[in-house]
DNA sequence: AAATAAATTTAGACAAACCTAAAAAATAAC
DNA sequence: GTTATTTTTTAGGTTTGTCTAAATTTATTT
């Protein structure tokens, strides 16, 4: 595996979650992603292509080549398992991790990120539900999402439940929803953003958006 | 606590180790430990003298001011709790551990290494046996002895090699002896300073004058 | 299709952290 | 106490990654 500096590994992992099937990636787009001015973009961009990690012609946009998708599945995959440690092991909350992995995901030693993947037990997704990729770059193809995003009538599972307060969880509990829960929404309201779902196949109930923003399911 | 560079926080941590109580760090001395030249050490000891970080006057050498040392021991926190987590969690040999520390000790966030500490259970000691500060940059100073000093029939502690050379490491590998083993010399043989010892209460065997020179223990 | 606006690139500069080669200071040798 | 040697510093240069301002290309209006 090559070695990046810590500024080329952050272009390479933007550039990768801005591009699409059918869209190049532009210059102002990812100047804007990273802080950073337009010129700069083209300096590197420059740079990424003569080490044959982005395709790019002036004016048209870039996106990775084959090699540079493959490095920044790398980079992710170090940022969602110090995501995943940071959140398991050390308590931080979800919503804390993602600045503290921005360095750390930068740390390249594979024999490191290998054995704390071990150690995790091969998480298969991070704290904020993306998926982990493995050594090869292969991930799940789910991704975790918020009650209150979750489509009508599609049915999912409860993975995971954010900012863990007392309140909350006594809430829950109340309401006897549990991780593991089949749960199909019925209906929203609007008006407050509450939901009306249904949770293994018992009589529908009542959630505010407040709630459903903090309970994560995932297809399947 | 003041943010400093990769570069910078090396430069500190140097001279720390490198700084005694009567002798000033010379440059020449500086370069040589951190592959660079002197020519850089110069330019390095302008800029931390200028953030009060080390006394310096031209051709009299430099020592940290309370400042840098804070910052220095901050750093050695740092590394040796991530040599720790590395060893104690991550299942690396003790000899593996310092390259690895080495990067991740540049990555500066607070909340995390109090956490991991916490997560540690507040280890005293890294793999190598050198103390790990605590936030306010205290350390135990208890004493260690070389193996060869050690007395006839007193249970001791293996907590620290010295002159970590590849082949030493190799031999102590070999010989099964390792960090945090219970050690008992039973026989002192003055013809070649060689001796009989016990490790962990498994049969006796016999080392060298050279290596039990090397190997230091913690009574207790 | 010409004019205007927006996006992108080029040109030139800067700071950090290093380098080499030459000069200066301190130390050691005679 | 000069001379020679070693150590340290200065002067000037390089690379990386950024910047601003101006020029250029592309896209949008009218």
């Amino acid at each position: 595996m090559l070695n990046f500096s810590a500024s080329e590994e952050n272009y390479l992992k933007t550039i990768f979650h801005l591009q699409t099937k059918d869209n190049n990636v532009t210059t102002n787009e990812l100047a804007e992603r990273l802080h950073t001015r337009p010129a700069s973009i083209t300096d590197m961009m420059k740079k990424l292509k003569t080490r044959k990690l982005v395709n790019y012609q002036p004016y048209q946009g870039f996106r990775l080549t084959l090699e540079g998708k493959k490095a920044a599945l790398n980079i992710i995959r170090r940022h969602r398992l110090w995501e995943y440690f940071l959140a398991s092991k050390l308590k931080f909350n979800w919503d804390e991790v993602h600045e503290v992995a921005e360095q750390l995901e930068h740390v390249s030693n594979k024999k490191l990120i290998d054995k704390l993947d071990e150690y995790l037990a091969y998480p298969k997704f991070d704290p904020h539900g993306d998926p982990i990729p493995d050594t090869h770059g292969k991930m799940e193809t789910s991704k975790q999402i918020s009650l209150a995003e979750l489509h009508l009538n599609r049915r999912a599972r409860i993975c995971y439940v954010a900012n863990q307060s007392e309140l909350l969880l006594e809430h829950l509990h109340e309401k006897k929803i549990k991780i593991g829960a089949l749960v199909i929404v019925k209906r929203k309201f609007s008006y407050d953003d509450s939901l009306e779902i249904k949770l293994d196949n018992k009589p529908a109930l009542t959630i505010s958006g407040q709630l459903a923003k903090n309970v994560f399911v995932r297809h399947g």
